[in-house]
DNA sequence: CAGACTCGCGGAAACGTTTACAGCTTGAGG
DNA sequence: CCTCAAGCTGTAAACGTTTCCGCGAGTCTG
């Protein structure tokens, strides 16, 4: 006679049930035991010993359920491809890792309706909070975040009254570092390839440049700027198009992609690096430092603000009352090969 | 007087029982509703409506615990900086996200107790499946993944009776192929900067590299031999040793960082590359497109492993009862600038 | 030695959803 | 007019866990 009720899942597994079962004791003991709370050392053993002998593991669902936590974190970016979401991506993992909690993924391909459809997914709870780092910032995307049931945290630009956590940098004066540098080194006329204007990022730093050559005086010729994308590709491409009507003698690239597809355009038509063009590019990935000559780059500490959005994003999850929060990462330059001054030459 | 029961969840968002007690009906039907299954015409007029209202969405939890699906799947990888996984992880991403799931990253940084903790874990069922490519295999690894209760895939080389879904490719050859050009375009003292000999792929590019020299006769020099990790600083240090003790006239790395750094190295030493260096290296990543000159590479398929594991893991999530499969992506060798034939010399 | 207090335990409810089952209504066919 | 099938609907159980609460036994205190 076959039993109807064996205590196990459906699949066979054993649960709680089963443990209780063997060990001659109740759901409830066998659950204060298995969590570490109080019992007897008798009721320990047994049920320690019948948790051991069927190979008894917690469902993580039921008790996400129970605990009202899935014990995940979502991250949120362009392409997991690109070396400065890449290191973001890193230092996140590190900081979930560390908290027992596990990260989980989406790329957006920079896409509004992914992106708002994603924070709007977030009200079925499948995460515990969230990190974006959308490279355009729409209304949907702010009333989608305020209405969010889990804590968001953005990395980049946003409204000063936009009452979600955010961690910043400020690329218009890591703009202005680089410009400042390529300056004082003797370089002139100093062209600027930039992604997107209609990104913030493109937006921001379009801005500095032209802040910058203003604080300097120098009058902005408009053929030593161009725009492309954020890639490898469009960077050369856009590097390519700026070379054949101009001649710079510093290149200013809006992220390290570029600047390395310029770095290409550049070698590939005989001008030295940095003795004819000085190259510097922005986010100072590890990139930067593998390239023949090391780039110069613009720090914007994409791994620090991982790390502090985590770091923001754990704390609320633990406290939601706190008031929201905003840090803001310096940018720092370094300088390397690629933008050395020119050897003592006929100039200025 | 207040009401106790407000059917709604303890956080104050609304529950299936908020739409029913709103629409009229039971939770039975609002659930149904919500489900497109059958209902009366006013019936699911009236859900509709209360749903709408009151800014219903259904907890992704408590529909899991239901299901018995959690529409996550895991990846785990040493390091989800390094390039070759970045391109596994892209394609990975794109089927899971296409299949309506989500990825959840670990960086396991190619510790072993992690690793297999993490296929003991897999026993609480928080994802659907996994996908993983250990740099290292141990009996351990293949105990907990036969007793894993979701479905692993691997993607490495795998003992063949292992019951495991598994994408392998066949780096011994790729090896051969690289070895097998650089002597057809006339080089004979060819260098092989490796990664650490006790991992898989460690191991088999040793081999195929020797296999490949004798196959054409060569006695290797084991001057020529180097090792170091398969990352960028430690090859560049390696690929150091290796030229201050002896003169290739190519270069040969077990994975693109390590050609990236044996580059710099290269180049920071007053070498030519190619005319007297050749360097090819292996993955076939982004970065080997980056480099100036082009990096030749062996392709060993990334984005298709990737690709064809997720592939793999989401038809047997889908049938469980499926025989094990394997898959093999063959290698090809990307021919670039790095490993030009040397312009008619004094040489052979 | 009586009362209060502590401790361990088991029953049952809760988390929010889906779904098996049974009862009801309605309409068609004989 | 009766029977039967078909279609909706609601009740209740289930998923597997944690936890509230009440109870009994033991211990301490005055």
């Amino acid at each position: 006679m076959v039993r109807k009720r064996l205590h196990n899942a459906a699949d066979g597994r054993p649960t709680v049930h089963t443990v209780a079962a063997r060990a001659g004791v109740s759901i409830a003991s066998a659950s204060r035991v298995l969590n570490g709370l109080g019992a007897s050392d008798e009721t320990i053993r047994k049920v320690r010993a019948a948790a051991e002998e069927v190979g008894y593991v917690p469902n993580a669902i039921a008790r996400s359920l129970q605990s009202q936590r899935t014990g995940l974190v979502g991250l949120a970016v362009e392409d997991i491809g690109n070396p400065v979401y890449v290191e973001m991506m890193r230092a996140i993992e590190a900081v979930v890792a560390s908290s027992g909690r596990q990260l989980v993924v989406h790329a957006t391909g920079g896409h509004i309706p992914t992106e708002t459809a994603l924070l709007r997914r977030l009200a079925n709870r499948y995460v515990d909070g969230m990190i974006v780092s959308p490279i355009r910032i729409t209304g949907d995307h702010l009333t989608a975040m305020t209405e969010s049931p889990v804590p968001v945290v953005v990395i980049g630009q946003l409204g000063e009254d936009a009452p979600v956590d955010n961690v910043r940098t400020d690329s218009r004066t890591g703009v202005g570092l680089a410009v400042d540098h390529l300056i004082a080194t003797g370089r002139r006329r100093i062209g600027f390839v930039n992604g997107p204007l209609d990104t913030v990022p493109g937006a921001a730093r379009d801005a500095g440049f032209r802040a910058a050559l203003a604080r300097h005086g120098i009058e902005l010729d408009e053929r030593l700027v161009e725009v492309g994308d954020f890639q490898y590709a469009a960077g050369r491409a856009a590097a390519e198009r700026l070379l054949s009507r101009t001649r710079p003698d510093a290149l200013l690239c809006a992220n390290d992609l570029i600047a390395v597809g310029a770095l290409h355009a550049l070698l590939a038509g005989g001008r030295r690096v940095p003795d004819d063009v000085a190259l510097v590019g922005m986010d100072d990935t590890e990139l930067a430092q593998m390239m023949f000559p090391q780039l110069s780059s613009v720090s914007l500490g994409s791994a620090e603000r991982g790390r502090l959005a985590a770091d923001l994003l754990l704390q609320r999850i633990a406290d939601p009352a706190l008031p929201p929060r905003r840090e803001q990462v310096p940018p720092t330059l370094s300088v390397r090969a690629s933008s050395a001054p020119v050897a003592a030459g006929p100039g200025a």
